[in-house]
DNA sequence: CATGAATGAGAATTCATTCAT
DNA sequence: CATGAATGAATTCTCATTCAT
């Protein structure tokens, strides 16, 4: 793909994020992604077969970005407290800077949009931070509970944090933020 | 309102409710909700204004629903920590036992849907568990955290639990479940 | 038929004739006009056989209405000139006075609902202005135009003049409103 | 815009105008205009913001070329009488060579579709009608009646003698029409 | 390649009419 | 008789997708 082209398909999918996160899946037809995107309806359909699939390929764009970004930094060698800490840190600190993006997974999280194909990505993309978890929990520092559930309660805690930070309910320099994020180890450590 | 246009009106209710639970919003255009509703098109309209009042009515009503069976068996009387065990149980229960209710809550929240009268009226039906966080921080079980936050992390961790054990992952017998149940106590207690 | 019951119809027909008056066609659906009447939706159906069975009787009443007005005071031994003279102002006089019923006909006459039935009971209503017509010609006092023409012609003039008058442009008392009366009869005058 | 794209446009007008005059708004869904227009539902709303925008388009362009057609051959050098007599005569004729446009106006003027910008648009069209008026007056030639009186009678005449004409009771040649343009200058001269 | 006009299936909503009470 | 809840055909309008330029 040339560099225009993939400029084109970024503007899509950044207007698309744009456009969901802040009307709702209802506010974003397609010509009106390609319009705030600056460009046409048509080309839209070269880089995507469908709104669905645009929607999927955000969805593990989105993904994707937050792991790499909160895996910068993290190394393996860390101890697995200090690794986790890193983590959890990271996680709410990015949903926080970027709000467009929790709110659009959220709702995509919740629809019956997700396809097989993206479930299969998403657990390659969590890889590292799978293996994280099976290191803390062949030390013995969590909770004896399957991986998944480990998973599930922080993903859903971190999440609920940023929403409240979002909401302006917090800051995050706030020193209840930092008990917030004690409080999520204290869930699942041992 | 007539028992026959009660029942109408239930069934609009319901349809919707299972219809957007199965296949999100897109999937429940009105003519489909009356069809399985059983009723005309034109019914619906007798006893709501518009789409949106309908939806945000069955919200309403979930709500209405899920407080009520989550606050039978408990009483102020109780310990704060077994009034937590009570509801956090009860909460878990109620999820699993109506994963539409479930799965239409959490596609409602994420939406732009939400009204501020439908938010006012869900203050009100929570006003007996805001009592016992209350309580719970007056005796310091809880950790120092502003209700909002201990309110959102409990709901969130608890309906990922809910959703574990829907995916088929967990049984609610499984020793699994009081531990989970256990570790959303250790994320909030003091 | 009792008297309540001619009530009840003479309660539909005033309802339809303000409605179409103040909101046209489309703001004067049964349920609206049986509201206002005071009366159930189905009972209409008890009087008309159908929304259009009631308009083009309220056309019929309305009309009927209107020559019985213009006709009082009127009297075949009056000269021609005079016999004009009344009408004219008999006829300004009660369109200025019955503002919905001149926005009603005005509608009705150039809608498609408009049946045979109708146009042929409108004849008769007219006869005895057609007769004075008749006279008028033979006497040699108006120009040698059909019938149908002269009638068409001061028709719409006096309309104009009353909706002039409806607008606000100018009342009943005005010096220019003799004028205008006198120049209508300036166009039929031989 | 393109030709193509104005031939749509003027496709979907003409399919509009034909069917209410015709059959009445009520004759004229959305679905009939694009389908006597040989064109999709859809691309009306390309070129119309909603059926009422149309409606008042479709007047605007009516009115516009009943101006330009009935201004062709005038010129303010011509005497006033001259003038006049040429302005009613290229009316009715217009009229009668446009039954459709007639039978349009006359619905949606007794409508209450208009809207205030139209109303200014119109006043525009007529400005060099108004100005013979004006001339009219100044000369002394006209009764002492206001401008919008003469011509409302003026206008309002005219049209009942083209329907009249339509109806097939009268042709044009028919002296008889002579006579009656003749009775409308009676009407109004000094 | 990029475009956006054109399309029509599908969505929300209205309303004349019926009929059980 | 009177009522008005129930109905579904019909209406307006939207939007994902295509394809000629």
């Amino acid at each position: 793909m040339t560099e225009e082209a993939l400029d084109k398909k970024a503007a899509a999918l950044q207007a698309a994020l744009e456009l969901i996160a802040e009307q709702g899946f209802h506010g974003a037809p397609m010509s009106r992604i390609a319009e705030r995107a600056g460009i046409g309806v048509g080309t839209i359909y070269r880089y995507f077969a469908s709104k669905d699939d645009l929607i999927n390929a955000l969805y593990i764009e989105i993904k994707s970005r937050l792991t790499r970004s909160i895996l910068k930094g993290y190394s393996e060698q860390l101890p697995v407290r200090e690794g986790f800490q890193h983590l959890l840190d990271a996680l709410v600190r990015y949903c926080v800077a970027h709000p467009a993006e929790l709110a659009f997974a959220e709702q995509y999280e919740n629809s019956p949009l997700i396809t097989a194909v993206t479930r299969a990505e998403l657990l390659r993309l969590f890889q590292p931070i799978q293996d994280l978890f099976r290191r803390a929990l062949a030390e013995q520092l969590l909770k004896e509970l399957p991986f998944e559930m480990i998973g599930a309660l922080v993903y859903s805690s971190v999440t609920a944090l940023a929403k409240l930070q979002l909401s302006g309910a917090m800051q995050l320099g706030d020193p209840r933020y930092e008990t917030g994020l004690a409080a999520i180890w204290d869930m699942i450590k041992r």
